[in-house]
DNA sequence: CTGTTAGCGCATTCAG
DNA sequence: CTGAATGCGCTAACAG
């Protein structure tokens, strides 16, 4: 059988020790170019590959580094795991993806399975900044861990994520001077820093602009489909806001809907701005303004901030990386 | 230090030997109740987890799948992986996940990477079913292997797919019976059995009913986002179809953006029916009659059928397994 | 019922 | 420069 292609299999070929071979495959100093050749000759010409549960034992290494998030099935994520990819590739690790569906028992749950050595770090992308403080301060210790995106604000550990604050506070800026004075605010991420900046950011441009928030104005997202829906066109109907400000990407759709289905004219009528990582969101309606996150980015800065601790590169600096959000004029359609 | 709590540490604190202590943890039938208890406590105690590594190497199971898949971020595939994921669950199972971003390259050296028994078995949604047959001919042997959604046909493994064929007539004859005469067909994955399937049924759908295939009002489908814009607008301009046949659900935005940009009033003037794994696709647009896959189910049923693999339960059965998609028509709109 | 032993494949001492 | 020996943590014969 070919199959079992090992390293003792190529030094009873080549007449060698098992671990001359050794360390001739991990191109040691101690051993001469020729017999190196010799086994990389061999090694290549068997289809050797070194069997992984053997390394990870002995050098307490697995090559393999995890990822915890709510969804794959959304546009910030899919393009962050891209760029976790696309750094796991070049330091030649593989990448375990785990999904929570915002659910905090199994993200615990997943994380758990992880603790004995399964992977060599953590990415991840919390459900909640609140309930499991305690979980993640003791977690921390154990395992090199990168919170990204939705992060635990106050937390040893490193994050990467976005200036939501201030670019949340830019998009309001920017709604005003459109003119708008009746803005609405469609929330999402109530319990994770990134949606408390977000409103936060709103608030304070509207009160820098001598507006504030009316409570009226503000709707929180439901897992509903058909709820969220409801919710906006009532306040559409019953309120008659000049804009919706959408904090996550989700509300983008049911706002629409519900725009046109009570004939309200999109820019004229109203205005509508969002937080969205979708390449065609101009495709869809020109006339929306998007707030961009650099997802792939964050993906790629997370991932190079793990592979940094785990190669000891101590990673020096601070601990908390902010990419910066791109706000997507549409000057076209007046604003 | 508390961390490295192992068999060994066990079956010191307990004064028992080693194997025995091994064989409580596996709720061996040798070990007395008594003893097994008194481990069981000590290892919750302890907070042991087994080291995956020693495990993998003696017995040669990882207790880990690989899905390799085009793409993350694409609604089909997210919600397949979902099915996958509990049934991996569901059966101790980590998932490691790799997009290849319909690179064949990518995907034949992420598939090559995990043959030395970093995985127990692979799931696989291929970029073409061309360029590679003799690879997978050959992989086939090498590792538990099964192929779903993008197959490849007459070989000799698992599959688990859609009716592509049959769905793709059905919805053709049920443009035909809405009066369509003149359909245009946006073209997606041609070079595999799924395309061309989706393609078949519509050819022999207006076959069937006494019309025919015009290669003026067939559109294939591009990378470049604005390059699908231009092909479908151009073809509704110059061709003015009654429909559009869209094989994936790429072509919808472009396609609404087209019709909605030359003032095709949607369904008045032309309908619209797409293969779309978007819950909120009729949210989008009232008149979009859909063909929806099963996605989650075929994650659920690739991975029992991997599982059933593994678990040498032969699956004895047929080797292919079909799922049936859905035609979700709007009839409040007349299509 | 429990313990002794051997070995999975590899990397790292330490001798030569 | 090369090789013999050891052990990572765990499981599985085989003995007792």
């Amino acid at each position: 059988m070919s199959g079992e292609v090992n390293i003792k299999r190529l030094a009873q070929e080549l007449n060698i020790s098992i671990a001359t071979v050794s360390k001739a495959l991990n191109d040691s100093y101690e051993i001469s170019l020729k017999t190196k050749n010799r086994v990389w000759d061999l090694a290549k010409q068997l289809n050797y590959t070194p069997n992984p549960a053997a390394s990870n034992l002995r050098s307490n290494k697995t090559k393999t580094i995890a990822v915890i998030i709510p969804f794959v099935a959304n546009n910030f994520f899919s393009r962050a795991i891209k760029g976790i990819e696309e750094i796991a590739r070049k330091y030649g690790h593989h990448v375990l993806i785990y999904q929570t569906h915002e659910d905090i028992e199994m993200e615990m749950s997943f994380t758990n399975s992880l603790l004995n050595g399964r992977v060599d770090g953590i990415l991840t992308s919390v459900s909640s900044s609140e309930y499991n403080l305690d979980y993640y301060k003791n977690l921390v210790k154990k395992v090199p861990l990168v919170f990204f995106d939705r992060v635990y604000k106050d937390l040893d550990a490193y994050n990467v994520a976005t200036d939501d604050y201030e670019i949340s506070y830019d998009a309001t800026v920017h709604l005003i001077e459109c003119g708008c004075k009746k803005i609405a605010y469609l929330y999402g991420l109530e319990n994770l820093p990134a949606g408390k900046a977000r409103f936060s950011g709103f608030e304070d441009a509207l009160q820098d602009n001598g507006l504030m928030v009316d409570d009226q104005l503000v709707i929180k997202y439901v897992e509903d489909e058909e709820q969220n829906l409801k919710q906006i066109s009532d306040l559409l109907s019953q309120h008659q806001p000049d804009a919706l400000f959408s904090s996550i990407e989700e509300f983008v759709i049911p706002a629409y809907t519900a725009c046109k289905a009570l004939k309200f004219q999109i820019p004229e009528d109203i205005k509508i701005i969002s937080f969205s990582n979708q390449a065609t969101a101009h495709l869809l309606n020109p006339s929306l303004t998007t707030i961009t996150q650099p997802a792939f980015e964050i993906g790629r800065e997370a991932a190079t901030c793990l592979f940094k601790i785990l190669n000891k590169k101590g990673h020096g600096d601070d601990q908390d990386i902010i990419l910066k959000s791109t706000l997507i004029k549409r000057e076209s359609t007046g604003c």
